[in-house]
DNA sequence: ACCATTAAGTAAATCGATTAAGAACCTACA
DNA sequence: TGTAGGTTCTTAATCGATTTACTTAATGGT
C-alpha cells in the first residue's frame, strides 16, 4: 500500500495512523513518545523508505541550515589556484566537517549576499572583499560572520599583525641606507589593473591587508634610513604567476634597478625570482627579495625563498572554530620569518 | 510605522494594503500586475528595507534551490590540497558562478547523502566515492548528477579514457623486454593503508580510476614482452608528498631495483624523482619515471616530468555545462602525452 | 443593451516540516 | 474518592513564500 513515491512526515503519519507530530517526535525528541512506539515508527519509515524530515522544510521551519558561506576575496576559481587560499580552506573544512556542518562557496564576485543569505547559518569571510556592498550587507543581514585579516566590529575575526610582519621581513631585507628598494604590492587598489602606482592617499589610512603590510614595508624603510622613490611600487591585482611576471620584469629594468624587492606574497616573489635569474641577476647578490605567507613551493625553490610564514590552515580552523563557538572575540594568529637564501 | 524589524512578503503585504499575491508577482511576474503597482511596491520595499522573497521559503516551494553538492572522493580538505582536483573544482565553479548557482563542498567522508540532498538541486560527483552507500544513494535519491571518471548508468558524465592514456604513456616508458617496472598505484585498495600488494582479484575487473589505469599499465607490459613480478605494485592511499616517499623509497630500494616507475599521480611521480635524485641514481639512465595528470610544478621540474596530460579544468566546465543543461549523455575528454626529460 | 474578452488583483491551498498547548488516560497518595 | 502529577499522543498554528482558480471592473464589438 505505498501510496506516494517519495514519503513526507505526513504521508507517512497518515499511513502509520499516527499524528504529525509523533513522527516528527520519533525524529527529533526521543523523550517526547514511549519507546515501543518510536520503535515501531522508525522501522515502519525505514522500510517504507523515508528517510526523514525534509531538510528544506526542516531549516525552513527551524531557522538553522547547517550551512555556512564561505566569502572569498575573488572567484572561487582564484580561490582553489592560491595555495595560502586552499590552505585556509582546508583549515575550515576540517573543522566545520567534523561538525556535519556543509560549507558553501560565496564568491567575493557576487554583489550581493541576498541570494545565500537566507540559507546560511553565518558567513566566514576571508579577506576583506573588494565590493564594498558586500561588508555592508555582512554588517546589516548576516546572522553570523566571522572575518578573518580584517574587521567590521561585529561578532569574531582572526587576524595576524600583517604591519608587524611586514614590518620584521622588510628589516631583514634592508641592509644599508642606499639600498634601491621596488614594491611589489598585492591589491593595493580596487580595480583590476595591474599598474606602476605614484601615489594614493588612502595608503596611509587603508585597513585592507595591503595597505597594513605597505605600512610596516614604509617604515622599516624610513627607520633603515631611505627614501622610497614615489615610483616604486606595483599594484598587481590578483597573485598569479602571469601578472606577477610582469610586473617583476618590469620593475627589475626600472631605472635606478632595485636590489630590494619587497614582494606581498610569495607567489609574486617566486614570480620575481624566475624572472631575475632569466635576466642573469643573481640572488642575492645583485637583488634581494622576500616574499610573504610562506607557501611549500618557496622552500623547494633554489634559493629558497626568505618570507613570513603564516599559518594559514591554522588560521583556518581557528575562524571556523571561533564561529561555531559564536563567542565574540578576537584571535591574533602569530607569524614567523623564514629565513633563505633570496635574500 | 515600521512594524516588524524584518520583514516578510505577508507583513509587507499588509503595510501596504495589498495582497500577497500582488508581492509575490511583483518580484517574480512582472506580468500579472499593473506596472504603475509593480514600481510602487518595488520602491516601497527598497524603502523599508525588504530585499526581496525568503530564499529558503521560495525554494521549499518551488522546489529549486540553485545549489549544486560537490562530492569529493576525499575529505574536502584534501580535496583542496590536491593541483589536480582543484583545478577541476575551479572549471566547475567558474561555470557555475556565470549562473548565478552557488557550490556547496560536500566530502567523500560522508556517509550520507541525506544531510544534503533535500536543499541541493543536484550533485557533481567527482571520482567513485569510497562509500559505497553513497554511490547506491546517488542512483536513488539524487534529483539529478552528473559523475566524472565513472559512471552510474544515470543521467550524465564526463570521463577520460584512463586505460587507454595509461596504456599510451606506459609504451612510452617501456623500451626493452628486460625493463624491471614497478608500478606506483593511487587508491588501488578501499582502505586507507599504504603497502604492497601481491594481488587483488578485482583489479581486472574493477572499475575504479585506479584499476583502468592499471589494465592500461599491465597491457603495455605485456604487449612489450615483459612479465610483471608480483610484488612490483604499490598501493598508495592519496595522493600525498608523505605517502608517495615512502612508497617510491621502498620501491627503489626493492629487488631487483626497477628502472621503470609508471607512477598514477604526478604528486607521485615527482616525490619519486626526489627520492631517486636523493638515492644518487640519475633519470632516466638509471630510471625512467612518469607520471599522470599534467600539472604544472612537473613541467618545471628538472628533469621535466613525462606524464599523461589531462586538462581537469576543461573537465570541470564540461562537467558542469552537462549539469545544467540537464542533458543525458556521457562526454569523453581528450587527453595528451606531454614528453618530458624523465623517461 | 448585451455578451465576450481582457486586465488587475485577491483568497486560499500548498510546499514539508516544528512545537506550544491541551486532551485522554493512568498512577498514586491522602 | 478526589485530586495532583506524569505519560503519551493529537490539534492546530506557524515558518515564508508560490500559484491556481476566482472575482471584479473595464473595454469593445455588434
Amino acid at each position: 500500500m505505498t501510496k506516494p513515491k517519495t514519503w513526507t512526515l505526513k504521508s507517512i503519519a497518515k499511513e502509520l495512523g499516527v499524528s504529525n507530530a509523533t513522527v516528527s517526535n520519533a525524529f527529533n525528541r526521543p523523550d517526547q513518545l514511549s519507546k515501543a512506539r518510536r520503535e515501531e515508527i522508525l522501522a515502519a519509515c525505514k522500510k517504507l523508505g523515508y528517510f526523514g524530515p525534509n531538510k528544506a522544510a526542516q531549516s525552513l521551519r527551524r531557522g538553522t541550515f547547517n550551512i555556512v558561506a564561505l566569502v572569498l576575496p575573488d572567484s572561487v576559481e582564484y580561490m582553489v589556484s592560491d595555495p595560502v587560499a586552499s590552505s585556509f580552506m582546508r583549515g575550515v573544512s576540517a573543522v566545520l566537517e567534523k561538525n556535519g556542518i556543509n560549507l558553501l562557496l560565496f564568491s567575493g564576485n557576487n554583489d550581493n549576499l541576498n541570494s545565500v543569505v537566507d540559507f546560511v547559518d553565518g558567513f566566514i569571510c576571508y579577506g576583506r572583499p573588494r565590493n564594498k556592498q558586500l561588508v555592508e550587507q555582512l554588517k546589516q543581514v548576516a546572522k553570523h560572520v566571522v572575518t578573518v585579516d580584517f574587521n567590521i566590529g561585529r561578532d569574531a575575526s582572526v587576524n595576524v599583525n600583517n604591519q608587524q610582519a611586514s614590518f620584521d621581513i622588510a628589516k631583514h631585507a634592508l641592509q644599508k641606507n642606499d639600498d634601491r628598494v621596488a614594491i611589489l604590492g598585492l591589491r593595493l587598489l580596487d580595480n583590476d589593473v595591474l599598474c606602476r602606482v605614484y601615489e594614493h592617499h588612502e595608503f596611509e589610512a587603508g585597513q585592507s591587508i595591503a595597505h597594513q603590510r605597505l605600512r610596516g614595508y614604509h617604515q622599516a624603510i624610513s627607520d633603515a634610513g631611505i627614501t622610497l622613490g614615489d615610483d616604486r611600487t606595483w599594484n598587481i591585482p590578483e597573485s598569479s604567476e602571469r601578472f606577477a611576471s610582469i610586473a617583476a620584469k618590469e620593475a627589475l629594468s626600472s631605472t635606478p634597478r632595485p636590489n630590494v624587492l619587497l614582494c606581498m606574497s610569495d607567489l609574486i616573489a617566486l614570480a620575481a625570482m624566475r624572472e631575475a635569474l632569466k635576466m642573469g641577476l643573481s640572488i642575492p647578490e645583485d637583488v634581494r627579495i622576500v616574499g610573504f605567507d610562506g607557501i611549500d613551493e618557496g622552500q623547494r625553490f633554489v634559493p629558497k625563498l626568505t618570507t613570513v610564514h603564516q599559518n594559514s590552515e591554522e588560521k583556518g580552523r581557528i575562524a571556523a572554530t571561533l564561529f561555531l563557538s559564536k563567542e565574540q572575540q578576537t584571535a591574533e594568529i602569530d607569524y614567523q620569518l623564514q629565513l633563505g637564501q633570496s635574500s
